[in-house]
DNA sequence: CACCATTGACTGATCAATCAGTCTACGCAA
DNA sequence: TTGCGTAGACTGATTGATCAGTCAATGGTG
C-alpha cells in the first residue's frame, strides 16, 4: 500500500502549496489592494515563478475567493478557541473584544484585506456569502451571551439588538483603526469603548474599564 | 465692464462642467470601485469626449480626490442642515441617526463610494487627512451633544468614548448594509440599535424605539 | 521512463496620459 | 450690423505601459 501513501503525501504538499501562495496573496492585498495584486507580486512574494499561481488558481479571482476563504477560516478558529477558554459570559464577551481590538488576527495587516474585501461586495455576490454567512455565525454565537447576561441582569432593550449592535461596533472600530490618526490606531481605547457599551446595558456584569483613562 | 462678467461666467461655465464630471465619477465609482473606474466610463456617463476629462482634472488621482472632496462636502452639508434644525440635543441625535441611517446622502450608491475610499486609505495619505478631519469635525459636533444630555442625566462614561462609539457604530452599520443580506439594509433595525446604544446610556432622554419591532 | 510541479516568454486586452486638431462663443473693429 | 480673430472648451486617435491568462519547454522524483 505505498500508492495510497504517495497521494496523501502529494495532496499534502500541494496543500502546502497551495496555503504558501494564499499566505503571500493576502500579504499583497495588504500591501496593494484587491484590483492591485498582481499575480507576478504574488509570484515574487512566494518566491515562485508566476506560472504556479496559476497552475494552482487557474484565475486572479479563484485565488482571492480562496484568499478570503482562508481568513474567514483563520478569524473564525482563534474566535471559537479565545471564546471557548471562558465559561463566564462576560469573559467570554471581554475575550471577544480582545481578540476583535487588539490581537494579531485583527493588526493593521488583517484589517486592511478585510475592507479590500468589504469595497468589492457591492460586485461580488461570492464575497457578500461568505461576509453573510460570517455574520450570521458571528450573532449566534454571541445573541447566547447577551441572553446569559441579561437572565441575571434583565434589560428591556432586544437581544438581538444588543448583539448586532456590538457587531457593528466592531467593525466601525475597525474602520477607525485605518482612518483615524497618523500613527496606529488605539486598540485600548476601541476595547474600551466596547466595555462601555456592555456597561451601559448590565452595569453589575461589566465593571469600569481599567486599561484607558481619559 | 464687460471683461469681468465674461471671466465670471466662464468661470462658472466651467464650473458647473467640473461638478458633472464630478458626478459622473461618483456614479461610476459606485458601480465599478475606485480602480475600476475609467476615464472613459466617465466621459460616457458625462456624456462628454474622453479628452474633456483629462482637461478638466489632468489625472484620474485628481478627479479622484475631487470627488472624495465633493463626498465630504455634501455629506457635511446635510449634517448640519440636520442638525441645525433642532434645539434638543435628543432631537438633534435622532436627526443625525436618521442622516445616517436612511437617507438619501446613505443609500446605497453612496455607502458604495466611501468603501471604496476606505479602501484605499492605507495607501493614500490624501483620503486618510480627508476621513481624518471628517471624523474630527464630527465628533466635535457629537461630544456637546452627549454631554448636553450628561447634564440632565448623569452618566459615569467618558463623553468623548460614548460619542465616539456612537459615530463607530455608524460605520460599522455602513458596513453591515453592504455585507449583510441579499436584499437590501434593514435601515429601521439600524437605526433601532442606534437608539438603544442612547437608550441605555440616557435612559430618560430617549423613549423606546417606535418604528422597529423584533 | 512517466508523471507532474514548475518556469517564464508570449499574446491580446485594457487603461492613463498625450497631443494635434476642431468647434464655438465672444469681443472688436469697420 | 457684419465679418474677423482669438481663447479655450472639447474631441478622439495614438502611445506606451501593465496585466491576466496561455503554453511549450524544463527538471526532478519515484
Amino acid at each position: 500500500m505505498s500508492t495510497p501513501d504517495r497521494k496523501a503525501r502529494d495532496a499534502e504538499k500541494v496543500a502546502r502549496r497551495r496555503q504558501s501562495l494564499i499566505e503571500a496573496a493576502i500579504t499583497v492585498i495588504a500591501r496593494k489592494g484587491l484590483p492591485g495584486m498582481t499575480l507576478a507580486d504574488v509570484a515574487r512574494e512566494a518566491g515562485c515563478g508566476y506560472g504556479l499561481v496559476s497552475f494552482h488558481f487557474e484565475t486572479k479571482e479563484r485565488l482571492l475567493l480562496a484568499s478570503l476563504d482562508a481568513l474567514v477560516e483563520e478569524y473564525r478558529a482563534a474566535w471559537h478557541a479565545r471564546s471557548d477558554a471562558h465559561n463566564d459570559p462576560a469573559a467570554k464577551l471581554e475575550a471577544l473584544i480582545d481578540l476583535d481590538l487588539g490581537s494579531d488576527v485583527a493588526d493593521e495587516r488583517h484589517i486592511a484585506v478585510w475592507t479590500a474585501f468589504w469595497a468589492e461586495t457591492p460586485r461580488n455576490a461570492d464575497y457578500r456569502t461568505r461576509f453573510s454567512e460570517l455574520n450570521n455565525a458571528y450573532l449566534a454565537r454571541l445573541e447566547p451571551l447577551i441572553s446569559a447576561l441579561a437572565a441575571a441582569e434583565p434589560v428591556s432593550t432586544d437581544h438581538r439588538l444588543i448583539a448586532g449592535g456590538l457587531s457593528a461596533l466592531f467593525d466601525g472600530l475597525w474602520i477607525g483603526s485605518q482612518t483615524g490618526g497618523q500613527d496606529g490606531a488605539d486598540w485600548s481605547r476601541a476595547r474600551a469603548t466596547c466595555r462601555a457599551y456592555l456597561l451601559a446595558f448590565f452595569p453589575k456584569s461589566f465593571g469600569p474599564e481599567t486599561d484607558w483613562r481619559p
